[in-house]
DNA sequence: CTGAAAGCGCTTACAG
DNA sequence: CTGAAAGCGCTTACAG
């Protein structure tokens, strides 16, 4: 398993290096018994061509960069599965870096990532300002897409899911069981999913006619801690609400630790529904009511566009939305025996 | 952003491109004012290295490759993330890819890895026979060093957990807490960390005089599925255990769900100890009692032990076993108020 | 259809 | 201490 090169192949199968390239990459026609020479012997030996001297020469790259922006969270895992998967059926490999929702690592990764010959970026972004960031980059011939998040300013390829309709279900659920002090805990501002799952929100509380108020929208971060605090914030109200909208899967969990530690019963005492589903979301206590986002789907569909981007490099660039859907349990209370003067006062 | 080249640098700061290469890889001494143009210009250009041009030549490399098992554990997330910072740490890239439990896709990757050129890798084997295969490929001079599980037949850097203690503690508190009847819902036999995890269950067992019960001793493959089959069987029994201990984390999630549907009571009617921690843990219905692994050690800890075996080929191999401790919540019944008349019948 | 040769962007003996 | 040159393993015009 030492290294054979195509100067190995080549002398074994008694053709130049040339042939055995041709063959190998076939693109070009090669005499039928040469041909099956060179792959008698590449087979033979256990031939692997050298990824890093073929990027060199030919600008071709068989790497696939994939930027995630928070690697710890369960839904990029099956995103990243996905990728995985989808690059490996195309005999490509996928080098993977994890930006932390930091600009400045995403910056210094984008590089690296140019460094390493990448033929494709697929990358979550960090801010919906990256978009200059990302513009640049791109003017190094390596197309990006974009995923879960979009970017202002600046045109891409972008696979995303309809966050704005994803909240509008789920709280448009919430107020169909009956609630109507119905509170947000939203996510960064700074990303397209915080503000179009909000705006969802907002679009069901009006669409219902009931008041959007100031103290039930809390904006978070994404992250467990900012779903612990700001549920707390929420239940020490002096007038809590009976149902709470989170806005992503970690700061559900967040919220659900809260609100134990409170002794406040879900959804007997407040109702919650998530953004995001989890494999084991059936299992947490209660068993979550969530919106849940095709990940797999979102992963596979990344690459996909990538592989046809470069395939077309001057094609539309397009985005590809998908629909999420709900999936009812208990914690948003939808199990709830209750009586009709009781459903009056939630 | 469009590419620069050494030559570029070298041009701008009117010296060879031999001298660049000299004052970025500072092996030797280049006169300082040199070296201070050399840095200038490259500081101004934006200069980023070629990294397949280097790792052609130079047959040195800044990737490290990451061969998981199984990406969607969330055992592996966390490793995957102390993995990626440590190698960020020190300005690697890594190359991931996902087994999938699967020696064929492992074998296919080995030789991916081989022709990316990475420096080193990082695996976690789908099986202890693996160790002919992970041999033979390390005759290509590139270091491996074993994660979560070893290889028979083969010495290699690894770095791993007590995975006999931590079982044996498990399963001590489960006795501690006055529970006999105590089953086990076992991992694949053909990895190490199923067969120690066993084998603690075992130890805990004979050292507290208890029989160990063939019919409680079930044996998994670490998935949902089978922690989900196995649990249901054991409810099923006409003589049911009072307290089972579950060999790794997903398994256990599907013993959660097999116990709900079934209305089991968790841990009134039958206790659960699981292994492996999640972030989430204390989230679960009930919060579970598990035995937590220093996943982000680990995966620092193999990337250390990596490096240190590029810079020294030929030190003796090394394991590092890092201990478990176990998180007491309630799946385990410690927190339940009983009798002792109770206690006996345990 | 096939081979000899140039060259991708680096690093590293080899001279001086 | 520094530069000219060779060469890592490929691919791809260029001839024939």
């Amino acid at each position: 398993m030492s290294t054979v090169t195509i100067k190995d192949v080549a002398d074994y199968a008694g053709v130049s290096r040339a042939t055995v390239s041709r063959v190998l990459n076939n693109n070009v026609t090669v005499a039928d018994d040469l041909r099956q020479r060179v792959l008698d012997a590449a087979q033979m030996l256990g031939y692997q061509p050298n990824r890093a001297a073929r990027r060199l020469r030919a600008n071709v790259s068989d790497v696939l960069g994939l930027m995630i922006s928070d690697i710890q969270n369960p839904y990029f895992i099956s995103v990243v599965r996905a990728v995985e998967d989808t690059a490996y059926a195309r005999r490509m490999s996928v080098v993977l870096c994890n930006t932390d929702e930091d600009p400045a690592k995403q910056q210094i990764y984008l590089r690296v990532m140019q460094a390493e010959g990448v033929a494709g970026l697929i990358v979550s972004p960090t801010h919906v300002d990256d978009g200059a960031t990302l513009r640049a980059f791109a003017q190094t011939q390596i197309p990006i897409v974009l995923l879960d998040r979009q970017v202002d300013n600046a045109a891409f390829d972008a696979v995303v899911v309809d966050n704005v309709r994803g909240a509008y279900t789920a709280v448009e659920h919430l107020i169909n069981l009956g609630y109507r002090r119905i509170a947000v805990i939203g996510g960064s501002p700074h990303l397209t999913t915080g503000r179009e799952r909000l705006r969802g929100y907002c679009d069901a509380l009006r669409a219902a006619n009931l008041p959007i108020e100031d103290r039930l929208v809390r904006i978070g971060d994404f992250k467990i801690e900012s779903g612990y605090a700001l549920a707390r914030e929420l239940a020490a109200l002096s007038h809590p609400p009976r149902a709470i909208f989170v806005a992503n899967n970690l700061m559900t969990l967040g919220a659900l630790r809260a609100l134990r530690e409170l002794r406040v019963r879900v959804p007997e005492d407040i109702a919650l529904i998530g953004f995001d589903d989890m494999p084991w979301s059936g299992e947490l206590c209660p068993p979550l009511t969530a919106v849940s986002q095709p990940t797999y789907e979102l992963g596979r569909e990344a690459v996909t566009l990538l592989l046809n981007r470069l395939a077309e490099p001057n094609a539309p660039f397009r985005t590809v939305s998908l629909q999420t859907h709900l999936i009812v349990r208990e914690s948003c209370g939808a199990l709830l025996q209750r009586n009709q003067g009781e459903e009056s006062a939630l």
